[in-house]
RNA sequence: CGGGGAGUGGCGCAGUCCGGUAGCGCGCUUGCUUUGGGAGCAAGAUGUCGCAGGUUCGAAUCCUGUCUCCCCGACCA
């Protein structure tokens, strides 16, 4: 194993932290911008986004939902008035004071003290109240009934600790806001787009994850009910990847959104809300990565198949490029996934063996490298990313001929697809330790776990209060936190690991990021 | 936001203690050689040493402030 030389410098298993950052680096996907907790996406970052994006916009769609596209300033009066939703965003709002600057005299720039704005403007954290105020205005009636609206958007939250991609101060993301005549089909709705999201991060990102509700503590601020997808880093961490929102009727009654029903009375509307974010491209990193850089699932790769000729500078060029454009546009039409097969012809200038280790670390599903002697034989060299290593340490090239190239591809596609999903599952298995009943064996199963422990399953008895105050300082203290109550688990039978009594589910524990 | 570490060509670093005007590796450019695998040789180019003040004849180096990044913690839909 020591005798392979790997893509990148750093181990996943010696620093997974530096790991993660040189990932990021060497895939060529984003940059620091020079400003705190902001980012460049680069193409090949951005590329990923957009896919993820495009197959996420179309399951939106496919729920009935309408794209729109609010103001990123939001009145500051508009904020204040849901109390609990303003508590939980106060302390990391970025505000807009003034609207012009003016000379100081010095050579530099000052906000003019007579542009201050009347009422200061926030730079939208999140839309609720915004978006709130706007169903307010179109909902009269309960043939409006339920009005589904989302957007794509970036949003602001003044971090304290940020990471690229995982948390950063202004982000991407996309945001659901529902409207709905009662609570159950709220609710029932928040568990549709709940779903939806389970599907986008096990089908399209190949990312495992556990669907569940957050306890009491985790819910977004002025939810009554927050649930939310979580997946498995391959440092045992969680990483919660999306959330669903049941918002009752604090939102409604906050800005007023009210119908009139069918036996003429007015009735506060139910909402819900919901997102995924830039986040799950820092999960996609973090669930396929390798030791040799990133490993994009097919269905997110810009490119899915990069061709590089071995070209020479002479006159033999020109039909190893022939030969290469052949296959090129032979699978370009061909569907892998439901898509046309997205295939690259990378003839810039530079050996193709170079290169070949760029998209490498840039996680391309399918590497195909042609020189002269392929064409001759007919036959082209071909490098699945997600199994680049031979067992003589060397990439594992295979040399199927040049049509049969053109005709498997599209299947090898959706194999790798599979087997990346397969592989992180089967990982995530193997670090959930269940049926863990004391709360000694489950700090001995942190404490003797390494340095990558995984969740633990317990049953609680869902505490409340000052009892769930108490549970979650003692997971503090061993920098645990209750990610989420599973659904569809098994009936409980048993007694609660933290108080004792009989236990009404079960929840996973872990380190979260 | 608290503690710690760090900012020197595109990247990784040395030089900072003991001030004298910048160096190494990779990459890049050009040329020659090589040509089935992350090429070799040679010659080049690229730095207001994060930024702003200060001390000094002279500052990457000393002092003050500030910005950004990393790690730990607190915080965190």
């Amino acid at each position: 194993m020591s005798k392979i030389r790997h893509a990148l410098n750093t181990r996943r298993a010696d620093d997974f932290a530096q790991w993660y950052q040189e990932v990021i680096a060497a895939a060529d996907m984003a940059e620091e911008s020079g400003v705190r907790g902001c980012m460049v996406i680069k193409p090949w970052g951005y590329g990923i986004w957009e896919r993820i994006q495009r197959l996420l916009d179309d399951r939106i769609k496919a729920t009935g939902h309408d794209n729109c596209y609010f103001p990123i300033f939001i009145p500051l009066s508009n904020f204040e008035r849901e109390a609990e939703h303003v508590e939980g965003f106060a302390k990391e709002m970025a505000v807009v004071t003034h609207h012009r600057l003016v000379a100081d005299g010095k050579g530099g720039l000052v906000p003019d003290p007579e542009a201050r704005l009347e009422e200061p403007l926030v730079v939208r954290p999140t839309s609720e109240t915004i978006i709130g105020d706007a169903m307010a205005r179109w909902v009269q009636s309960w043939r409006d009934l339920p009005l589904k609206l989302n957007q794509w958007a970036n949003v602001v939250r003044w971090e304290m600790r940020t990471r690229m991609f995982l948390r950063t101060s202004e982000f991407l993301w996309q945001e659901g806001h529902t409207a709905h005549e009662n609570a159950e089909d709220a609710k029932a709705h928040t568990l549709r787009m709940l779903e939806v999201y389970r599907a986008h991060a096990e089908d399209d990102l190949a990312m495992p994850v556990v669907a569940g509700e957050k306890p009491e503590h985790e819910r977004f601020p002025g939810a009554v009910e927050t649930w939310s997808i979580e997946a498995m880093m391959q440092d045992g961490k969680a990483l919660q990847a999306g959330t669903s929102h049941y918002l009752g009727t604090n939102f409604a009654q906050a800005a007023g959104i009210r119908y009139q029903d069918r036996e003429g009375g007015q009735e506060l509307c139910h909402t819900t809300s919901w997102g995924v974010s830039t986040r799950l491209v820092g999960g996609m990193i973090m669930t396929h990565g390798d030791d040799d850089g990133l490993r994009v699932p097919p269905r997110l790769a810009p490119w899915q198949v990069v061709i590089l000729p071995m070209l020479r500078d002479n006159e033999g060029d020109a039909a190893l490029l022939d030969y290469c454009e052949a296959l090129r546009s032979a699978l370009g039409a061909r569907a892998a996934l439901g898509e046309p097969v997205r295939v690259l012809l990378d003839d810039k200038p530079g050996k193709a063996a170079a290169k070949r280790w760029d998209w490498v670390r840039k996680g391309a599903p399918i590497i195909v490298e042609v020189g002269g002697r392929d064409m001759e034989g007919g036959v082209v060299s071909l490098l699945r990313r997600d199994r680049l290593w031979g067992e003589n340490g060397k990439p594992a090239f295979a040399a199927p001929s040049h049509e049969e190239a053109g005709e498997t591809i599209p299947a090898m596609l959706e194999d790798i697809q599979q087997a990346l999903f397969d592989e992180a599952r089967e990982r995530r298995e193997a670090n959930i330790r269940r049926g863990v009943a004391t709360l000694e064996d489950m700090e001995a199963f942190f404490a003797g776990a390494g340095r990558y422990p995984g969740w633990v399953e317990v049953q609680w008895a869902r505490p409340t209060g000052a009892e769930l105050d108490g549970v979650v300082e003692r997971l503090k203290a061993l920098k645990l936190t209750v990610r989420n109550v599973p659904m569809d688990g098994p009936p409980v039978d048993g007694a609660c690991i933290f108080t004792g009594r009989p236990a009404v589910e079960r929840v996973l524990v872990g380190k979260a990021y």
